[in-house]
DNA sequence: TGTACATCAGTGAACGCGCGTTCACTGATGTAC
DNA sequence: TGTACATCAGTGAACGCGCGTTCACTGATGTAC
């Protein structure tokens, strides 16, 4: 299961196929549907797991930390060379173009774990009301999502690692100003 | 080939067949080889007809604006509604988790257009210097597409139009502010 | 103007292959007596 | 403790299907004389 949730985040969900995932797992395609229903079934849980791997991740990145520097952490976190290389990247960002393509079941799934990510920001911004803080968490988290995307698929290395770094040093430098003004 | 370019963006590129690109040019899947060297070849000149559609419509939304006032103008254009649900929308964003995937060759075509998009950005922040001004609009850029990219995936109405709605009011005030540094 | 020929975009059927899915079977494990 | 049986995860081969690609063929067009 930990292995599929990693094999399509890895290989995409159109490319990788159920052998590709029973095989990754040390498996027979053939026992797949003794476990699951079907390929979406397996796509949709897949995807269940990689998002609660990614809140967890965030959780652990923001440590006992709270508020802005519990922010800043997480996004430092995300927006690392180490997470840009990870298999285990962002399915948001790994799978992106290809959820929007996905049934409407995926895609809730997909939605519930944006929705739990603002939440993880926005309970961190103190300074605003809940309401301006799931805003602005939802800006926060844009900014991350489309640099890490980019940072993915461009093939220049220095501009991948810029994208990523001028990212961060602006993300930083809005939540020190949100921090300022509380 | 225009068919082709819209079709690998609201299909994807590994879903979206040969034959079925074809098809929406009206013709059989036979007589593709006539004009193509293979599915490979049609991908990279698909993309590279997206991107340089995409560069129009940017400078397009620009029109005889110069300076922040292009930038603005672009920024709501891009993400705008309209852009979200068409077919022919950003190919960084439509195909964005797919070409992380890609050869060199079509991940190159895909920076080439990156970098032109920052040109474009860049070359309407007078106040910074060049350099700046480029790492300036890749953190626009960055937000756009990320923005963009959840707007899309995401299955609850509201928040896409609220994901774009953020954005867009942040980046603006971001212009702003530039522009009232010069 | 009329005829013969070359060119080549497009057709339609076929190819080998890998996909998602099915199924008869195996063999280890646990339970009943 | 030993035997008989049920369960079920996993195997391996097969299925129909759609893919990318190939190819013999058609038929409209343009050129040469």
């Amino acid at each position: 299961m930990d292995t599929a949730a990693v094999e399509f985040r890895r290989g995409g969900i159109a490319t990788t196929g159920v052998a590709d995932v029973m095989a990754a797992a040390g498996l027979t395609q053939g026992g797949f549907y003794r476990h699951f229903e079907s390929k979406d079934a397996l796509v949709k849980e897949s995807l269940t797991n990689s998002l609660e791997a990614l809140l967890r991740t965030v959780e652990e990145s923001m440590g006992r930390r709270k508020g802005y520097n519990a922010v800043t952490a997480a996004i430092e976190e995300y927006l690392s060379l180490k997470h840009r290389d990870s298999p285990a990247c962002c399915p948001l960002v790994s799978l992106g173009s290809e959820l929007a393509r996905e049934n409407r079941d995926v895609r809730g799934t997909a939605t519930g774990g944006f929705n739990r990510l603002i939440d993880i920001i926005a309970q961190n911004l103190p300074s605003l009301s809940s309401a301006a803080a799931r805003k602005e968490a939802s800006v926060i988290l844009s900014t991350m999502i489309g640099a890490m995307t980019v940072a993915r698929l461009v093939s220049d290395a220095d501009l991948s690692a810029s994208v990523l770094t001028q990212a961060k040093k602006s993300l930083l430098e809005r939540v020190r100003q949100k921090q300022a003004v509380s």
